[in-house]
DNA sequence: GCAAGATAATTTACGCCCGAATTAAAGGGG
DNA sequence: CCCCTTTAATTCGGGCGTAAATTATCTTGC
């Protein structure tokens, strides 16, 4: 059992420190100490060995108005690498990026996860991938895989993917045997919530949502500073709120869920039997029927902002958190969900959280991928020294 | 910014040992080593100290069927005591306990918050209960106090209660100075939340929520085995979940609160409003109406159970606990309630999460002051060494 | 009776973080 | 010019927790 804190954190000191300086160059060993809220010891510390191991570099002193100059600190960007995969069920989306989490190199293949031998297509991708980066010269410190499903991070096994049809799946150890690189496995959204923890809104904030729309309803969280992923791993269902007295049933038996009305594959479904797109239209078509005004589609849009701003405030009300990020695939109907999900939130927020912000953002192909990448970089010498300059 | 943990608890390793031989006295050291998930080597430490403090004893050595006997510990329980009080909008409630959390003395005053001395008059209360304690030469480690409100617990400061109409109170700089023994202050929910993880429902169990259904309807959540209270300690407003589409209008000036349905405020308003019971009835008529069958009554707390099912399973849902329990003073319309909460959450839970086992508590007058008197015992040995045994 | 094995508890060395004291490197005033 | 102030960075000792080795104390088999 874990009794309080402790136990969690591995390396994450060094981590922070590393992604405050992506975000943020030239910071000083007292300024990193103060964002950090640790004492600067500590970071004297840990900056000594990441200069040691050529991840940071000292700049010019900096002489301020009075008092000793302050030393700049500097990623050295390109002194690892990490390639971060996402493992959809259509296709699989990979980044190869620098220390500071800026993709030099993307890729995007079709993928069928339903194949017996799917997770050797998937082992000769990512070696051809890895073999490109050495050829580069590029140190790579290892391959982080985001995959939708139940995970164990800890050992990279996939518990349970409904939406890949894999089971008790433990790939980072027949990745890692395969390929001989260090494989960390973890859920997709989590491993958006930490990469955003890290180099996006959740820098400055110890406690904030990320909220993920795209065919299901995902959320991730970030409590007290540290991902919280429930009991057996599997908090975070938003999708399955039930928001609807008596609704549509939905994929996962129950009546009324969030995700029946709000995701794109929900969306789009209810358009087509509206008659709001054709049998075959996209999200795109979706959004620009919806943009030529089209009442129908935009009441449908109305509505889900509604409801999605209706169990968004009663979580928000429920976990109190600093922000929320909203992201995913239904970014690209934003315009038309806005205004009423805005005024549902306003409508349903209590006084003492109103000052929540939260934020839209739009959706990008490889977020997910740069998350995955994201999950290597947060480990850079948990593995042993010579890990990190091994190439391959 | 709390980066990760590490920087939240203090004490709470000696606590956790504390609590865990409350539970069930004669465990070795091996045996609490097991349970906490600490090393034996942690735990000869801490029980050497909890040994010189007086707090702890050792028992016989227990010879088992091979191997080193072990060596069972017991608490001394009448080596500390601490006085648990609970501030409420009418009433004053508080309870003496001893190091094991057992009441040795209650007491119940009627009281008025509103009274511009309403502090000193509290404090006076208090001062005679610490008074007669002394005199009974019980040593008293402290005074807990729990409010209903938001609080900062590092500073003991009610930031802001309406339940009480006290805004930006330092009660525990003022009762400390009026009283000269270290006084705690916490949120009344926090207080029981925490109480229940050392002694109660969360003693094996690092995720659980615990739902306390009154006058107004509150949420304690321990999260990862921590107590979450949100980025700005105003967690838990679960009563504020929006349930119903366009409901009546709730204190909080938003529409369709939960609060406005399931609380017993709301249910005995409702009930008066419907003619089911007079309009002076208590909650106690409204439950004798319900046991002779009354069919509108029982529609009432019917209705009730199953809004309280549905929000409670999207919390589930969202945050994946292990347990939930549920207490109040709404255990005694349980009989009535049961039935359809059962069966909206068994609707609307995710087959993931069908496990979270889901218990409803009798409510005991004195449960919030002894939750009160465990943020002291959550405390021996934080101040210094004398306060143990210096009594008042 | 005595070695072998099992379990309990403790000791030791170490990692991580902190607070406090110390050292380093400027600028400014008499 | 020297000393004081200011800010940065480091060193040092200590607390908390761990893992591994060690010590303690029992049972069992020969």
């Amino acid at each position: 059992m874990r009794w309080g804190a402790g136990s969690v954190s591995g390396d994450m000191t060094r981590t922070a420190v590393l992604a405050i300086l992506a975000r943020h160059g030239g910071l000083s060993r007292a300024e990193i100490a103060e964002q950090l809220e640790l004492s600067p010891a500590t970071i004297t510390t840990i900056t000594r060995r990441l200069l040691d191991a050529g991840l940071v570099e000292e700049g010019e002193p900096r002489t301020s108005h009075t008092g000793r100059p302050s030393i700049p600190l500097e990623l050295v960007p390109d002194s690892a690498h990490a390639l971060g995969v996402q493992v959809a069920h259509e296709h699989v989306t990979g980044v190869l990026t620098q220390l500071d989490a800026t993709v030099v190199h993307g890729f995007r293949h079709p993928f069928d996860p339903s194949r017996p031998d799917a997770v050797d297509v998937l082992t000769t991708l990512i070696r051809s991938e890895i073999e490109s980066a050495a050829e580069r010269r590029l140190p790579l410190l290892g391959v982080g895989i985001a995959v939708p499903g139940v995970v164990e991070p800890e050992t990279g096994t996939l518990r349970m993917s409904v939406r890949l049809g894999w089971t008790g799946m433990p790939l980072a150890a027949r990745m890692r045997a395969a390929l001989g690189v260090p494989v960390f496995v973890d859920n997709d959204i989590s491993a958006v919530t930490a990469a955003e923890r890290l180099y996006g809104a959740g820098a400055d904030c110890a406690d904030f949502l990320l909220v993920a729309i795209g065919e299901g309803i995902g959320l991730g969280m970030v409590l007290d500073g540290a991902p919280y992923r429930g009991a057996a791993g599997a908090a975070g269902e938003f999708g399955h709120m039930p928001i609807l007295q008596d609704g549509p049933v939905c994929s996962c038996g129950n009546r009324g869920c969030l995700e029946t009305q709000v995701s794109t594959e929900s969306l789009l479904r209810r358009a087509r039997e509206l008659g709001i797109v054709g049998p075959a239209a996209s999200l795109e078509d979706l959004r620009a029927v919806a943009a030529e005004g089209d009442q129908a589609g935009l009441d449908l849009l109305h509505r889900a902002g509604e409801l999605l701003g209706r169990a968004l405030a009663g979580s928000v009300n429920l976990l109190g958190p600093e922000r929320v990020v909203v992201i995913g695939e239904i970014s690209m109907l934003w315009p038309f969900l806005a205004a009423s999900f805005h005024r549902a939130l306003a409508d349903h927020l209590l006084p003492c959280v109103r000052e929540t912000s939260i934020d839209t953002r739009p959706w990008a192909d490889d977020l997910i991928a740069i998350g995955a990448a994201g999950i290597v970089l947060a480990t850079p010498l948990a593995a042993p020294r010579q890990s990190i300059r091994s190439g391959v």
